[in-house]
DNA sequence: TTGCTTTCAGAATTTTATTCAGAAAAACAT
DNA sequence: ATGTTTTTCTGAATAAAATTCTGAAAGCAA
């Protein structure tokens, strides 16, 4: 059940965590090996999911997210954390990131919105609809200094 | 300085969103255009930087990273949140997101690691080391139940 | 050794990316 | 409206890449 994974794995993991769109000849370049055995490698990453998808980094402000906000979530007492809460919350398509987290606070979500308002729009309409969120507390962001969803890959 | 982006381009970022690595044969077939104008809006996207780049999603434990944590980090009193602070935070590897939040606390801070006992070694090690760092408060996620860092794409 | 599995290289084939000329469409100014 | 300019598109040609396949080499277990 363990994934193993070699040093030219984890090669092949950083080089296409930097640029998923690179050329797999290009690749095949770089670690002096033939594009057929880098591919039979990159699919099985992808079999295994180590390799769990590729995507491409959008400015926000372009397509009109201006907002971002960190939103703390307790839920009521005498309810545990349950996982129907966390559904709720991974369902909708604003909600970026559902982290259940230690602590007293339930979870903590973080949120892309277009303003304030919208924001304000969807606590209200979505959140509230919950059942069982006792309180919540917002953390705006007021700039962003460094987002990388990268890995730090080991070295063996 | 506005970008403006039309329903052709949406589509194109919301199917390269979805999947970074589809070929622009297929994205042409999907939007019943010729390649060559597909491929002619790609490159306008990655000139404007409204794509900022391409990347591979990696499962974190398949490369030893299973811990999780965000970090409130506040300034010494006296001391404005210098950008040098956000500087020297974003420098470090394991830390992948800096915030500059509203509120007494400065900054908000997404950090990845192999352990627990390799995070305090990077809070004793490299947070220790900032100046002006007054406090810190360490929230650890225990699961993450959504990770996405997918937008909604508006629709025209 | 023998048999089994994994990984690789190299060649063949299919598919794609890329470039380019010119047509169509849109935007613009007159 | 009209003519002009700019943008965006199609379609064809070419270069490059992805994909498939065969078989060799290496690793491993019995």
């Amino acid at each position: 059940m363990d994934v193993v994974l070699d040093n030219t794995d984890l090669q092949i993991l950083e080089r296409m965590q930097a640029n998923a769109r690179i050329s797999n000849a290009d690749l095949a370049r770089e670690l002096n090996m033939a594009p057929s055995a880098v591919l039979e490698r990159v699919k099985k990453l992808e079999q295994k999911k180590v390799i769990q998808g590729y995507t491409t980094q959008i400015n926000p402000a372009t397509v009109q997210q201006k907002l971002l906000a960190f939103i703390f979530i307790r839920s009521s007492e005498g309810f545990t954390c349950s996982s129907n809460t966390a559904q709720a919350l991974a369902a909708i398509p604003e909600v970026q990131e559902v982290h259940h987290i230690a602590g007293e606070d339930c979870y903590l979500i973080k949120v892309r919105t277009a303003d304030s308002s919208s924001l304000m729009n969807l606590m209200r309409q979505q959140l509230q609809k919950i059942p069982n969120i006792a309180s919540t507390k917002t953390t705006i962001v007021l700039e962003t200094v460094k987002e990388q969803q990268q890995l730090v890959i080991p070295k063996i």
